[in-house]
RNA sequence: GGGGACGUGGCGAAAUUGGCAGACGCGCAUGACUUAGGAUCAUGUGCCGCAAGGCGUGCGGGUUCAACUCCCGCCGUCCCCA
């Protein structure tokens, strides 16, 4: 190669919109990128999350994760892995079927236009997805597997016993055998005999049935969007009830739905957290979503003997529950309420339906309540307890009624005070803080005096004396003030909890106690009424912040459990509960089941036919998959039911054995299509089964599943979902889906400047800032746009695109390419760069980009080919462009390169007449022996600042150092006179001399 | 209200996890070269100061020979849950 003006040939300029577009139709007619069958090599399967392909084409901000998971893929085909690296399209649902509608076209035409531009823009900016596997999840040959997948688990129940899912065909054996005695159902269902069900029509066993079904159909109380005109999953319904998609108010409606039983795996959904490798935000947001809780359920006998069962996560506070609270909807409201009740419960039960009609609400609004006139007995003290109706008490949580310990529950705390109930402390604080207000004119002038000598802090502000204790010092504290008490009372409150009166000491440990300090304080205080002696503590400002704790700690006036340890109350009294048959210990969740029927066209048909008898029919697998029909309107009704329904000629169905049904209307919503899809890439185009065992063994758990963390809870929690089942099934051998996670940070619009101010937005359409590839690769090329996307930050961080950004990664890539083609003969340089240099810059880069691809660090991976490049230029100066190390430099630089920029890379290898294609290349392998410093720089500190700096052999010692640092100069003029008094050396970085 | 994350030059950001703060890039400045189509190359670029030197990772404390990093308390931004 010759060094004559180099630069200005045409010919010679690296031009990538000329290179890119031959190398990308050279891949595609090489099917590069295509994968083969499993085979003996180590397996990469690396995934990004399936885009809803929309009509505005993807924005650089889409890109963000689509460059590294490539950049990912094709680094491990260099390393010898058999790749993984596919793509599809989330196809069905609202948005696109909405389109439909407004522009009168057929979705899956429009479909086809959205997903087929996508697939252009990926190809644009050189990502290598095997097309060949691509898969679109409102084609019948894929919702045949979604459709096949519901049948499977209609036909499954979920066997506590067994912590897994079975065949509904072996709980109807049970059933017929020994009823439900043996499942362990919680004590709050009802429970079916054998004879019961040996007695049931097939209609009764259907209702029996549908209670363990793993896809069910049930009356429930939905989420209904008034924009759409859909029920929608209270997942996406926003806290301030919103529909996650179209933004419109939720209203609630009762409705016949289907249902996933995912409550059913929610200890698995929980546990198996614990092995996977994502980002601890999102395994945080799963773990808050399930909400699992352990407590007991308790049984509470009303006085005619009927139970009431209420779950608490706090057992060890049973002794001070002091009243009940059933849900406005909860069963046995009218049961336990009384004749003279009657008319105020109705009106407020049907006040609160009102309520929660019209808006699902932050539980945030003021208590209200009523009683129902009604008693229940505590199973553990056999206190009489009123019941109550409240709106804080939801039904769908736990049983729908509570046991109130306003002791140590805020909520409980607040309606007691509200409504008078008693409040009677049963958990010592943990801190044992007590408190005793002496007012001015109640006690004797020598008190101050004594207590001062009994050695008790206290302050005194116009006569009134605040002390503080702790509740060990009750009882000597209350002997000490009860003879010098001559007027009204004084109390300790916190802990120890009494009452002194100049003529006794009354301990406040009991409803019964309450009472008689109420009475007393009442007439003393001279108050008509006054509910609780709480109600009196809560006045005294000194006594606010000690009146109410909810921590666990010790039991007081809890009878048997009485200074137990706080975790041992628990299980004593759920122990307790077992052996006296008044209740059960059990984990409770806040995760509701899946709802995921949908009243629209747009969808994948649910496979049931409903009889005229009313019995559900599956559809036989070798009639799947049950079609959408083609129809002319797609609108949806207004009266909660599906466009499919004005379709007789779909709907109306004979059976074999004549009975003539109507098919399920209802379409399954869009997350079922993605809580498997990650599966049929391994086995795209069969029409036999969804994949066979052997195959999804080999290519899954996915190793990286990249995409936005918009979809932490919905999507990744199903998917792990059907997972589970599907290896209860004996589908699968692995129990998660997804061995890595990472969620890429959003790409927000470039800065602008309004009225002054910078201000900086999402990429929106409707705002006009969406910066598209296409016009980034026009300008500067796929491999500029890559690199960007690499560099531009953390792929964690959210961060506004630069429009400077790219032309700089434009201007690196320009620098490689006339460092391959142009390195010169000679520099003007000689010896200021050496040939050992180059080698060892050339093997840390190694290190340092294969670390950076470990780590997701994309950023400091192109930031170390930059240097590495910047590194060349000064060996090239040097004058080593002839040299060995040269040579092996440079196809270093650009087989690391490759998978960030594999156009420019792909034309240079060839130029340099090697071997087509560089993607098929071996990664080099970094020697650490070449990569390692023979010499290295030490810090001289002196007094922690940094005085010198010293180029010393790499293995130099501890004494070395030492000596080293006491010999220079610039350490002594700043040492001076003073002492050393000591000396920190740390070889390889620093010596620090401490002097003073 | 509870939980979590973050806060570093003019800008995007690095920092091997307690050891030289600001790598790399953008921008800017100066110079070289050139009939410049977003050129290229070299040098410089945290702040204050003529300099010696001092000060610097949101603010205030603490631990340590040594703190962007660990601890405590504030302020601010963002996210999740109520």
């Amino acid at each position: 190669m010759n060094d004559h003006h180099p630069d200005k040939s045409s010919a010679e300029r690296y031009d990538p919109t000329v290179l890119e577009p031959q190398w990308q139709q050279r891949w595609a007619t090489d099917k590069l990128y295509q994968t083969g069958p499993a085979d003996e090599r180590p397996k990469y399967y690396i995934l990004d999350f399936y885009p809803y392909p929309s009509g505005e084409g993807l924005s650089v901000g889409h890109c963000r994760n689509y460059v590294p998971t490539d950049v990912l893929a094709r680094y491990h085909r260099m390393k010898g892995y058999n790749v993984l690296h596919p793509m599809g399209w989330d196809a069905f649902g609202l948005p696109t079927e909405n389109q439909a509608i407004k522009t009168q076209t057929n979705p899956a035409v429009l479909t086809k236009r959205y997903a087929a531009n996508y697939k252009r823009q990926m190809n644009l900016i050189g990502a290598s997805y095997d097309w060949s596997r691509e898969i679109t999840s409102s084609e019948p040959e894929y919702y045949h597997w979604t459709q096949w997948i519901f049948l499977r688990l209609y036909d499954h129940w979920y066997d506590p016993r067994a912590d897994q899912a079975r065949p509904i065909t072996t709980l109807e054996a049970e059933l017929a055998e020994h009823g439900t005695a043996k499942i362990g159902l919680p004590l709050s269902e009802r429970a079916i005999s054998a004879a019961e069900w040996l007695a049931a029509t097939p209609l009764q066993r259907q209702e029996i049935l549908r209670r363990f079904r793993l896809a069910y159909r049930g009356e429930a109380t939905v989420n209904w969007d008034p924009v759409d005109k859909t029920v929608i999953a209270n997942e996406e319904v926003s806290p301030e009830g919103r529909a996650w998609r179209s933004g419109a108010l939720v209203e609630r409606k009762v409705l016949r739905q289907w249902f996933f039983r995912i409550t059913a795996f929610a200890d698995r959904l929980h546990r198996d957290l614990d092995t996977v490798d994502w980002p601890t935000r999102i395994v945080t947001m799963q773990r808050n979503w399930i909400g699992k809780s352990t407590g007991a359920e308790v049984i509470f006998k009303t006085e005619d003997g009927t139970d009431i069962i209420v779950f608490t996560t706090r057992p060890d506070t049973l002794w001070g529950a002091t009243f009940m609270v059933l849900s406005p909807d909860h069963p046995l409201v009218a049961h336990v309420t009384t004749p003279d009740c009657h008319a105020t419960v109705t009106a407020y039960v049907e006040q609160a339906r009102a309520k929660s009609a019209v808006v699902v609400t932050v539980e945030d609004k003021a208590k209200t309540g009523v009683f129902t006139g009604g008693y229940a007995v505590n199973p553990v003290n056999g206190a009489q307890i009123p019941i109550w109706v409240a709106d804080y008490v939801l039904m769908g949580y736990g049983t729908g009624a509570i046991m109130a310990v306003p002791a140590h529950d805020e909520r409980d705390f607040a309606f007691a005070l509200k409504f008078g109930l008693p409040i009677i402390p049963v958990i010592q604080r943990p801190d044992d803080a007590a408190r005793s207000v002496l007012h001015p004119g109640t006690y004797s002038a020598e008190l101050p005096a004594k207590l001062t000598e009994a050695g008790f802090r206290f302050s005194e502000d116009a006569g009134q004396l605040v002390v503080e204790l702790t509740g060990a010092q009750a009882q000597a504290y209350a002997a000490l003030v009860r003879p010098q008490l001559h007027n009204g009372w004084t109390e300790v409150v916190g802990a120890g909890w009494l009452v002194i009166f100049p003529d006794t000491v009354i301990a406040f440990d009991s409803a019964d106690a309450d009472a008689r300090i109420s009475d007393r304080i009442r007439t003393a205080l001279q108050v008509d009424a006054l509910p609780s002696f709480m109600a009196y503590l809560v006045t005294v400002p000194a006594y606010q912040a000690l009146v109410f704790h909810t921590e666990t700690g010790t039991p007081i006036n809890s009878g048997p459990i009485n200074g137990l340890p706080g975790a041992e109350a628990i299980t004593r009294t759920v122990a307790y509960l077992e052996a006296h048959g008044l209740g059960q210990g059990r984990q409770n969740y806040k995760l509701r089941d899946w709802l995921i029927s949908r009243q629209r066209y747009w969808g994948t048909p649910i496979p049931i036919i409903h009889t005229e008898d009313g019995l559900e029919v599956p559809v036989a697998d070798p009639d799947l998959p049950l079609t959408l029909p083609g129809v002319d309107s797609y609108e949806p009704t207004a009266t909660g039911e599906s466009p499919l329904a004005k379709i007789p000629a779909w709907v109306d169905v004979t059976l074999p054995d004549g009975r003539t049904g109507r098919r399920e209307t209802d379409t399954m919503g869009t997350f079922a299509c993605s809580s498997w899809y990650f599966l049929r890439f391994i086995a795209p185009h069969n029409t036999q089964a969804l994949g066979t065992t052997a195959d999804l063994a080999y290519w899954l758990p996915v190793d990286m599943y990249v995409g936005g963390a918009e979809h932490a809870v919905m999507h990744l929690l199903y998917a792990r979902f059907w997972t589970k089942f599907l290896h209860d099934y004996g589908l699968v051998p692995f129990i998660e889906p997804f061995k890595a996670l990472r969620n890429q940070g959003l790409i927000l619009a470039p800065p602008k400047e309004v009225d002054g101010q910078i201000i900086i937005e999402k990429m929106s359409k409707s705002k006009n800032n969406v910066i598209t590839p296409d016009e980034v690769v026009a300008k500067h090329g796929a491999d500029a746009l890559r690199g960007y996307e690499c560099f531009i930050s953390d792929f964690e961080a959210s961060v506004p695109w630069s429009t400077d950004g790219v032309p700089g990664v434009r201007r690196w890539l320009e620098r490689v390419w006339r460092i391959v083609l142009s390195p010169g003969e000679v520099g003007d340089q000689p010896g200021a760069y050496s040939e050992r240099q180059l080698q060892r810059l050339t093997h840390q880069t190694i290190q340092r980009v294969e670390n950076d691809l470990k780590a997701f660090k994309f950023n400091t991976l192109v930031s170390a080919l930059m240097e590495f490049t910047n590194g060349m230029y000064k060996a090239r100066d040097a004058g080593l462009a002839s040299t060995p190390a040269w040579g092996s430099a440079i196809e270093t630089l650009l087989l690391l390169t490759a998978p960030v920029a594999p156009h420019i890379t792909e034309e240079l290898w060839a130029r340099m007449g090697r071997s087509y294609s560089i993607h098929q290349q071996v990664w080099p392998t970094a020697d650490p022996a070449l990569a390692a410093e023979d010499e290295i720089e030490i810090v001289l500190q002196v007094n922690g600042k940094v005085r010198d700096k010293l180029t010393v052999p790499a293995e130099a010692d501890e004494a070395q150092l030492h000596a080293l640092a006491l010999a220079s100069e610039r350490v002594k003029s700043h040492v001076g006179t003073k002492t050393i008094r000591k000396v920190i050396v740390v070889p390889g970085k620093l010596v620090n001399l401490v002097v003073g």
